[in-house]
DNA sequence: GCAATTTGTTCAGTGGTTGAATTAAATGGG
DNA sequence: CCCATTTAATTCAACCACTGAACAAATTGC
């Protein structure tokens, strides 16, 4: 089996939307798999008929396919509501497919493993300065530890479905890695080197390995793997650059070459201090964790990227001075880049994540500060902020989510599998 | 026949997706459709089967529907290309349904009409200074303008199926404008005031009137009635105001609550000018049209909005160093804001619009140099920038065309209509 | 004139939804 | 305890729209 990259969201313009015969099935097997998915509580077949307008024949027909096809599961009876024959409830599986998360970051690897149901069954992270290592041997043992979490998942029964990689940098066609800075890699070309690997299952409709934008995944994350939230959002990955992933209307949004998200070299003071990529006055010299620990007196060559943001964290609770100005400083040089964001873009929530997440108590008021005093339509309703449900590891956790989400927006690719 | 709003682009969550019976034949037609209306040359029934991946049978099935219904005709022969029975063309008709497209604005009123092919076959603009009149009056007015059109499109054999009606403002739930600054408009409830005018006919899926703000339409139009164009692009409508309207992946974001693109008040220089928005240093003050003409030295009190566009271009034809000078200051005000969406959103084209499209020969060159400098990603591949290809009246013209654009998009609507 | 070729139509066959009738499983009143 | 009532889920004949193959139509080229 090997490793294939596919870009996510494209959908193929020769037959786009072209609806035969068998896809009227293939399209009501999404349809009420959807429905369970979003549900509260776990919905009857009847009520699924009265939301979607099927008929309670044609759902009865489709749950027996999802049901023989281990994607649902009758739970217990709910319970009683009144007279009549009581309705028997249906949940998503939590022993069919699961996907795959990984993540290769600056200061660590991880790997976890999302049932249907959205739960993290297995989550392995293994914490090792990636800087100095070369990217085959990073990924080398980032398969070691993908190994690892497959092997606790067919323990479990699960079947891994696809697998999806976080890294901090720009991805291009081909899950080649063309610039991921802080890692010092520039070209790399993962499918390539992870060739030959039998991560997972190969599942219809589902590639094996897509390769992802750290800030992309982590918004995925909190879409689909975290409580229900907002529509739209934008979730910001404050590292050592700050990535944004962007959610419109429920779906992440990629930009025009998949490149969407640069937040951190949005300008905050047009000729302000000069940045690394060629601008002046760019966010990240701002609100970037360099930016944030010099301010604060500290050095970020002394400690590793992901403690910093505990450390600063530690500081302020501590109420060190320097420490609190910085973190006001870079909240309000955020909230100004938000602001625009949100003037534009309409949003009602901006979650902060990555390492921002332990910082949200102090970041958050000057960044709701900015946006009030900028943002138009705040007076008439306002726009949320804080910090990221699945905290840190939100980018391997929602890489995962990802590829369980494929199944349940198409779960007739799963279904032609086990015949 | 009453006059109704309804928003745009939201998909009822109770029966989203179920695919019914006939939904078959209801999805066939539009992609069938599509496809007529997306292809370079008339297509034959044979190429649309080989390129949807629908039968010959199926698409011969679907399209005489379509024809029956109007919205499709057969164009003459195709050039030979060799032996075979020759193919017959299909080309979109040009007497079917067709959208009313309206504007109110500081200082006309606008209505057009555009068929299905995408062709203005009327446009008819009132010039009014429009400040002081009551939008009561000013609704008066613009019914005229709508009845004169209708009548020229009947004369034609069209029949009005939607109309849209573009203003330079914020438009709420139920198509009231809670805030058109420059018109002086607050909480103006526009349907309830053109309830009782017969606007259009009736069809089904088709709201009789949509009132949107102008920049939206004005990105509608330049993605559906212009020259083919990127599917993610920004519209700016550069008047007293900013506006942008966003498209992406070939859809209008439209934002969480429909407010979005507010380009006007993202900051520029965080500190700097104060602006009437509360905030400071907003590109309006730096970009707007007021801004730039007391740079140049004009007061623009003195003229409509409509001509000091106009009448700038003139001078920088003339080489004027005042305004030379002004809009270089607004053109690199304007690329700071236009580098930080590009760097978020990743988009390949910037439009310049409304007020903008005739100074684009001196505001693009500075947006580019600041692109260019402050974009990550613009040495991969390059942003364009250029003028709108509709001009300053696009507004109207793409909210015609929003119209006809839903029948194709849904033509069992309107094709249930004529039985 | 005839074979070759491509377009478009006809028609029996089939997959999947529909709607009504039927069975299943509970509550509650007499 | 029995039975009417109520709601859930299944069964089954009917029907709609797509499928695939065969056929008719229209043109080129030998």
């Amino acid at each position: 089996m090997g490793v294939v990259w596919q870009c996510q969201g494209v959908t193929s313009a020769s037959t786009a939307g072209a609806v035969r015969q068998g896809s009227l099935r293939e399209l009501n097997l999404a349809v009420v798999l959807r429905r369970i998915a979003a549900a509260e509580r776990p919905p009857s077949r009847a009520e699924i008929a009265a939301g979607t307008g099927l008929t309670r024949a044609t759902v009865s027909a489709v749950v027996d396919d999802l049901i023989a096809g281990r994607l649902v599961a009758e739970a217990e009876p709910a319970p009683r509501t009144g007279a009549g024959r009581p309705a028997r409830g249906l949940v998503l599986a939590a022993d069919g497919p699961a996907g795959l998360g990984l993540e290769v970051n600056v200061d660590y690897l991880a790997a976890c493993v999302v049932d249907l149901t959205g739960a993290v069954r297995h989550h392995v992270v293994h914490r090792a300065d990636l800087r100095p290592v070369s990217p085959a041997d990073a990924l080398d043992r980032l398969a070691a530890l993908a190994a690892e979490a497959r092997a606790a998942a067919v323990r479990d029964g699960l079947t891994l479905a696809g697998a999806a990689l976080a890294v901090p940098g720009l991805v291009g066609d081909g899950g080649l890695v063309r610039l991921a800075p802080n890692l010092g890699w520039r070209d790399v070309d993962v499918p390539g080197i992870l060739a030959g690997r039998p991560l997972v299952e190969p599942v219809d409709g589902i590639p094996p390995l897509v390769v992802d934008n750290e800030a992309n995944l982590a918004a995925l994350g909190e879409l689909h793997a975290g409580p229900p939230c907002s529509a739209s959002f934008l979730h910001i990955s404050g590292e050592i650059g700050i990535g944004a992933g962007i959610v419109l209307d429920g779906v992440l949004y990629r930009g025009a070459r998949g490149w969407s998200g640069e937040l951190g070299h949005i300008p905050v003071h047009p000729e302000g201090r000069p940045c690394r990529c060629g601008g002046r006055g760019c966010l990240e010299r701002y609100a970037g964790q360099e930016a944030v620990l010099a301010a604060a007196g500290l050095s970020g060559r002394e400690l590793p990227a992901d403690t910093a943001a505990a450390r600063l964290a530690d500081l302020a609770r501590a109420s060190d001075p320097a420490t609190l100005t910085a973190l006001a400083d870079a909240g309000t040089a955020l909230g100004v880049a938000v602001a625009g964001v949100v003037n534009l873009l309409d949003l009602d929530t901006v979650v902060l994540g990555g390492g921002y997440a332990p910082l949200a108590p102090w970041l958050a008021p000057p960044v709701v500060a900015e946006i009030s005093r900028r943002v138009l339509t705040a007076a008439w309703s306002p726009v949320t902020v804080r910090p990221a449900a699945l905290g840190a590891q939100s980018a391997a956790v929602g890489g995962a989510a990802s590829v369980v989400r494929r199944i349940i927006d198409r779960p007739v690719g799963w279904l032609a599998r086990s015949g």
